[in-house]
RNA sequence: GCGCGCGUGGCGGAACUGGCAGACGCGCCGGACUUAGGAUCCGGUUCCGAAAGGAUUAGAGGUUCAAGUCCUCUCGCGCGCACCA
């Protein structure tokens, strides 16, 4: 394709134009206290410079795209996809008066620079500072109108030195349950000082590390010995590192963790006041996963000790015949008898020695043993065997059951393998349902004990009636669950933030750990040669013995931050990116953030960050909402997941595949504006669709006839001379060498000439606004293909097409637009903030209508009717019809509908 | 297994609250201009049929004057969760 000769000179305008914003900073958004430069194309449109406020600045706008992490391998053709719509919709946005607010970033901690380190010993920071590089190189080539001045790295001591600062806060703050919400830990420590007099400094501190948000603990992690890390919960998938793969297994290790459960609640609340598609809210509320029931007490037979359980279902108590614990129970072996002892033993080194993989992969297969104990069930005082199994979970609920076999899907199928009694106590409604292994709502049956029966009662009144009685008898309490964890925060590895922590020891000599102040960040990594891990487990950071040990005797914390802490806020750091005093300024904040959609307000990108960092972002936003550094509770009013981009064999781009597409192939073949083009032509935003080089090259034609439209045929030779012409500078010179074609003239429109505009102007307009690109092109097709026919093209009409094209195929239309005003009289004025075209509805007004007429709901004739003709001359002019004629002749019309200005539709037997 | 979403020409996809199914683009067929064209322009293109006409939105049933759209079941695909009591 390169060969053969170009549909319009692409390669001389997409540069110039390029150059144009980048020398105007042309997309410059202005803060609140900001000097607006008075040529500035802001500044015109607007009318408004110098030192403005808030109040004089128009309302905001802010459209922000996930930003990447700069891997070594460059763009490919996926990635713009998001980019190009946000794109557009900013462009669109300023067109239509608002201060948009579209900036770039990089989430540039992470593994690959590490390992790249750890295999040459080159510094991490020189491997991500040339990927940024190839990243801004590809991301600028395609145009986009984002603000480059307000441009973040996460990796950058001045962008880390605030994400410490937020982990501060965290250490700093406590969550108030009767608030609900965060504050600070002095008042806490205060509030313990004015309740319990001369408490020892070791009690007091453990108490206070105990309610922190940010807080140490000695517990079972996920350690991934292939990548020499801790990983979180939602790192690992299927028992294997979400990075790299590698096995995982379960080892007590002391970590940071951040208490993300506080907010469980609020999390879900809030998912219904913000606009994200059904199915991301569900996956949020699955992974927070809420469930309600009750807590029960089971004293155990022969000893003081009582076991807890968590269950959905109180109702099904009575069918309970027997418990199972986790192996990992505190109980276990406290309880076990002497007969059961080795068994016992046996069957917990076999679950520890199995990884997660194994454990669910065997999932279908129960184990367990007998610990030869026994319970008593509260309700009817049986007695009932206590197991141990490894289905039940340690970290879900107490870690302990009650197995009620007859009603629930595990129990049974334990109780079948182990011959344990199945008793029925629910009633299926429909009585063809077998009872056995049934977990539906019904009836409860066999219930009754001597203080209370659930006979009868349906299954939702049932597990009130017992729940009450089970309170009122203190033997158990209504209570809610939920799936989610604590958050293990600390990572094992160099290329992150440093903690602000120092670990000290008291007169007694026990550890503990005291943060920096503020002034002390950022605190910065310290240089070394090797990388790697150390083999027992101790970050790379310990090996920089100088930087660990301080003069004073404490030591630095040694683990880093994981890379989600970089990429939880960076929205906010960009509202005021270069604020040295602030995370942000309160200003900037209000200004940015508020408003009827309140905080950003469109945020795209892809689906594989439906939990993990947009439940990370909302958890830390939540906190600096209740410490009131911002001022909203949410901070993605809308959210949007554009779909994947397959290749071209319809599948998963990937390198072992060969089926990659890099962005730079469609620039220098088709240029950029048709790569935008087709990225949105492809299909609908959210949808999976694949590549096709064919697909491009449509939308590039369509491009050259827009060239066509506005330029005469004989001046393309012009442009092919200019080929070779690599220098900038000429660019201009060769493109003001093309003249704008005859047909085009300062002449007032036809009225078929305004309707067609002023239709593609609705729909466009109606399609920005609904995210609905793909169609919004095509009716910009539409327009073109009419407008070719016109022998003679009024300037006004093709100059608000211009606007409306300008957000799609921007270097295009700008050039067109620059050409035409030297024409039609009209100013100059920077297409980047023209005003967007109002349609009027009375120019797409028509004098004829055509009706479509059906017989029984077929379609058999379309017939022509004065616009304003009512109902009844419609029916008139339908039965009238010849070819509609045959078809009711001889027979009986028994009704004839009449949509009004839509259908007829005549009913005959 | 559970939850969510989706099934429309040869292909990507249109069809807002039920109201002309197949917009727009790709591909294909034919024509014009041309030394030539894989450039451009014009025309055609859901399927069967010479036509009249008939069939058609994964399949089966239902509601309705009217169903791609609403309801029920079945099949297929995608995504998410996965022993969470």
């Amino acid at each position: 394709m390169s060969s053969s000769r170009r549909q319009y000179p692409f390669h001389l305008i997409e540069p110039k134009w390029q150059k144009v914003w980048d020398e105007g900073q042309a997309f410059r958004a202005f803060n609140p206290g900001d000097e607006i430069p008075p040529a500035h194309p802001f500044a015109l449109r607007h009318k408004i410079s110098g030192k403005v406020s808030a109040a004089q600045l128009p309302p905001k706008f802010y459209i922000l795209d996930m930003f990447p992490y700069p891997s070594g391998a460059g763009l490919h053709v996926g990635h713009p996809e998001g980019y190009t719509a946000t794109d557009i919709l900013a462009r669109y946005k300023r067109a239509r008066g608002f201060n948009v607010l579209h900036p770039m970033g990089w989430d540039a901690f992470g593994l690959p620079a590490e390992q790249f380190a750890v295999k040459t010993g080159q510094h991490p920071r020189k491997t991500t500072e040339e990927n940024i590089a190839t990243f801004k190189r590809q991301i600028k080539s395609l145009g986009f109108s984002y603000d480059w001045s307000r441009e973040i790295a996460t990796t950058d001591p001045d962008y880390f030195k605030w994400t410490q600062w937020i982990f501060l806060k965290l250490y700093n703050s406590y969550f108030d349950k009767d608030k609900n919400s965060a504050r600070p830990i002095a008042e806490l420590i205060a509030n313990r000082k004015s309740q319990i007099s001369n408490e020892p400094e070791s009690s007091l501190r453990a108490f206070i590390d105990s309610q922190r948000l940010a807080f140490v603990t000695e517990a079972p992690v996920w350690w991934c010995e292939g990548l020499g890390t801790v990983l979180a919960n939602e790192e690992v998938v299927d028992g294997k590192s979400e990075v790299g793969g590698f096995p995982v297994i379960r080892k007590p290790m002391r970590q940071w963790m951040l208490r993300i459960t506080k907010y469980a609640e609020r999390l879900l609340e809030d998912l219904d006041t913000i606009d994200w598609t059904d199915s991301l809210k569900e996956m949020q509320r699955n992974w927070i996963g809420r469930s309600e029931g009750a807590e029960v007490d089971f004293q155990i037979a022969g000893s003081s000790e009582k076991i807890r359980v968590f269950t959905t279902r109180p109702d099904t108590l009575f069918g309970a015949t027997y418990m199972v614990l986790a192996p990992e129970h505190k109980l276990v072996d406290e309880i076990t008898t002497a007969e059961q002892r080795d068994a016992i033993a046996n069957y917990k080194t076999d679950v520890t020695k199995k990884s997660d993989l194994e454990r669910t992969e065997l999932a279908k297969d129960k184990t367990g043993v007998f610990t030869g104990a026994y319970a008593f069930n509260p309700v009817n005082q049986q007695n009932i065997p206590i197991w141990i199994a490894d289905y039940v979970l340690a970290s879900y609920g107490t870690g302990a059951i009650m197995a009620v076999p007859a009603h629930d899907t595990r129990d049974f199928e334990f109780a079948t393998k182990f011959n344990l009694p199945i008793v029925q106590v629910v009633q299926p409604s429909d009585a063809k349902t077998d009872w056995r292994g049934f977990v539906g709502d019904g009836v409860s049956v066999n219930s009754a004990g001597p203080d209370i029966s659930l006979n009868g009662l349906p299954t939702a009144e049932a597990k009130k009636k017992i729940t009450t009685w089970l309170e009122s008898k203190g033997l158990g309490k209504r209570t809610i669950n939920y799936k989610l964890r604590d958050w293990l925060f600390s990572r094992q590895r160099y290329w992150g933030e440093p903690f602000p922590i120092l670990w000290k020891r008291d007169a007694s000599g026990t550890l503990y750990h005291e943060a920096l102040p503020e002034n002390a960040l950022p605190v910065l990594p310290p240089q070394l040669t090797d990388y790697k891990p150390t083999a027992t487990g101790e970050p790379p950071l310990a090996r920089a013995k100088n930087w660990v040990n301080l003069a004073t005797g404490s030591q630095r914390e040694t683990n880093t931050m994981p890379q989600w802490a970089g990429s939880c806020w960076y929205y906010l750091r960009f509202l005021d990116s270069k604020n040295p005093n602030a995370i942000v300024s309160e200003e900037s904040e209000n200004y940015w953030m508020s408003g009827k959609s309140a905080g950003v307000d469109l945020y795209v990108g892809g689906t594989e960050h439906a939990v993990l960092h947009l439940l990370y972002a909302r958890f830390w936003h939540k906190v600096l909402f209740d410490l009131r550094y911002v001022s909203t509770p949410e901070p993605f009013f809308k959210l949007v997941n554009q779909g994947m981009v397959l290749g071209e064999d319809n599948q998963k781009m990937s390198k072992s595949r060969g089926n990659v597409i890099p962005v730079d192939a469609p620039v220098r073949d088709v240029g950029t504006d048709a790569l935008r083009l087709y990225e949105m032509f492809m299909g609908p935003l959210e949808m999976v669709k694949p590549w096709s080089t064919r697909g491009v090259e449509g939308v590039y034609r369509f491009l050259g006839r827009v060239w066509r439209l506005f330029v005469d045929e004989k001046s393309e030779t012009e442009f092919e001379q200019a080929e070779t012409t690599t220098e900038p500078g000429k660019h201009g010179e060769l493109l003001n060498q093309i003249r704008l074609g005859s047909a085009i003239a300062d002449v007032a429109p036809t009225a078929p000439q305004l309707k067609a505009l002023h239709a593609c102007i609705k729909k466009v307009t109606e399609d920005l606004d609904g995210l609905r690109f793909n169609t919004a092109i095509s009716a910009l097709m539409v327009f073109v293909n009419e407008a070719m026919t016109w022998e003679t093209k009024p300037a006004a009409v093709i100059r608000e097409f211009l606007i409306l094209l300008h957000p799609f195929a921007p270097h295009l239309a700008e050039e067109l637009w620059e050409k035409l005003s030297a024409v039609s009289g009209q100013p100059s004025a920077n297409l980047a903030y023209s005003q967007w075209p109002a349609f009027d509805p009375a120019l797409l007004v028509e004098n004829e209508i055509e009706i479509p007429v059906q017989i029984n709901g077929k379609l058999r004739d379309v017939i022509k009717v004065p616009t304003d003709a009512d109902n009844a001359k419609i029916e008139t002019a339908a039965l009238a019809s010849d070819k509609i004629k045959p078809f009711v002749d001889g027979k009986t019309i028994k009704k004839v509908i009449v949509v009004p200005k839509k259908l007829v539709n005549i009913v005959v037997s």
